[in-house]
DNA sequence: AATATTTGACCGAC
DNA sequence: GTCGGTCAAATATT
């Protein structure tokens, strides 16, 4: 039986207001917060502002999920599982009869996703994208020399976010890694705004976002989906075979994990722009010193929402 | 006890 | 059949 088939117009095209909406809203917050930050004006604070901006984002993503899938992606938490069927789902176990021939009848469960985002991230050293992972599964690669590492977001039952990321070792002379992240974080943040501020205003790193894949037109750059969570360390094992995610906040001393959050933006932009949605490489990495700031970053901001408008 | 990781099995795609 | 992605029981960690 395939669930996919169902795709309803109008809710789709209400779906596709509220996000509209949310955007607006988002961009009229960020025109705000620009006004503080660059202005100084005080109408509003900036970690208000900061907030409100997140959280529009995540409303938007949250519509635009739901749109994709064929059941809401609710935000709210759930007792149960929450799972969105659109590009990943699965029951989980038998639903209803159970106890067939094995000992779990998982058969029918997985869908391979197949027009689903994803954005590839090459790092030195592990990469700390300061979300809570919870690793579950790892694989050997053919032609691979390291192990790839299968991560999903933790909150994936409370608040049925579908995030998921891969993290691979693609070099150990100079240790590289290439994660590939699928999905968008449509768990709430809970991260104070003041250290959102701190996070993008001290980012310094030589990560490279590599390819913006989208075959969906409610794509998202998975970086913009909410802020930070939690910060998350990596660490490498003594064999340097794999990366081992964890999710506390254990005082991560990497700064060099940080990622640089206006290149990304503009990134995001130029790729907005261009009429298709291959791979696309070559971004340079280095601009790291702090004058590099919010100011600029709101600018890119505000031209994305303008992107995404029409 | 609760939460996270490991790891073999399972599944769909090719 | 192989391969890569995921599940979930067992195990480890907090």
């Amino acid at each position: 039986m395939s669930t996919m088939e169902c795709t309803w117009p109008e809710k789709i095209s209400d779906d596709r207001k509220r996000a509209i909406n949310e955007l607006l809203r988002g961009r009229s917050f960020t025109k705000q917060l620009r006004s503080v930050l660059v202005g100084g004006h005080q109408q509003a604070s900036a970690p208000d502002l900061l907030e409100k901006i997140s959280r529009s984002f995540t409303d938007t993503l949250s519509i635009l999920s739901s749109g994709e899938a064929d059941e809401v992606v609710s935000q709210i938490p759930a007792s149960g599982q929450l799972y969105s069927p659109g590009w990943d789902g699965r029951r989980s176990e038998e639903s209803g009869e159970s106890g067939k021939s094995s000992t779990k009848d998982r058969r029918g469960c997985y869908k391979r996703r197949k027009n689903s985002q994803s954005w590839i991230r090459i790092t030195p050293n592990f990469h700390d994208d300061s979300y809570a992972w919870r690793k579950y599964g790892q694989k050997v690669i053919l032609n691979a020399k390291h192990q790839r590492s299968y991560y999903r977001c933790t909150h994936k039952h409370d608040q049925g976010c579908m995030a998921t990321k891969q993290v691979q070792m693609t070099e150990d002379e100079p240790p590289m890694y290439k994660t590939t992240y699928h999905g968008q974080h449509s768990c709430k943040s809970m991260l104070k705004s003041s250290q959102i501020m701190l996070e993008t205003s001290t980012a310094r790193d030589s990560s490279i976002l590599l390819s913006f894949e989208s075959n969906n037109e409610d794509d998202s750059n998975p970086f913009f989906s909410s802020f930070p969570l939690i910060k998350q360390e990596e660490e490498i094992p003594s064999d340097g075979q794999e990366v081992t995610d964890n999710n506390h906040t254990k005082n991560n001393n990497s700064s060099s994990s940080d990622y640089l959050l206006s290149m990304e933006l503009t990134t995001f932009e130029s790729n907005l722009g261009s009429d298709h949605g291959d791979v696309l490489s070559g971004v340079n990495s280095s601009c790291t010193d702090s004058t590099h700031s919010l100011g600029d970053m709101m600018m890119d901001f505000e031209d994305v929402f303008i992107d995404l408008e029409c």
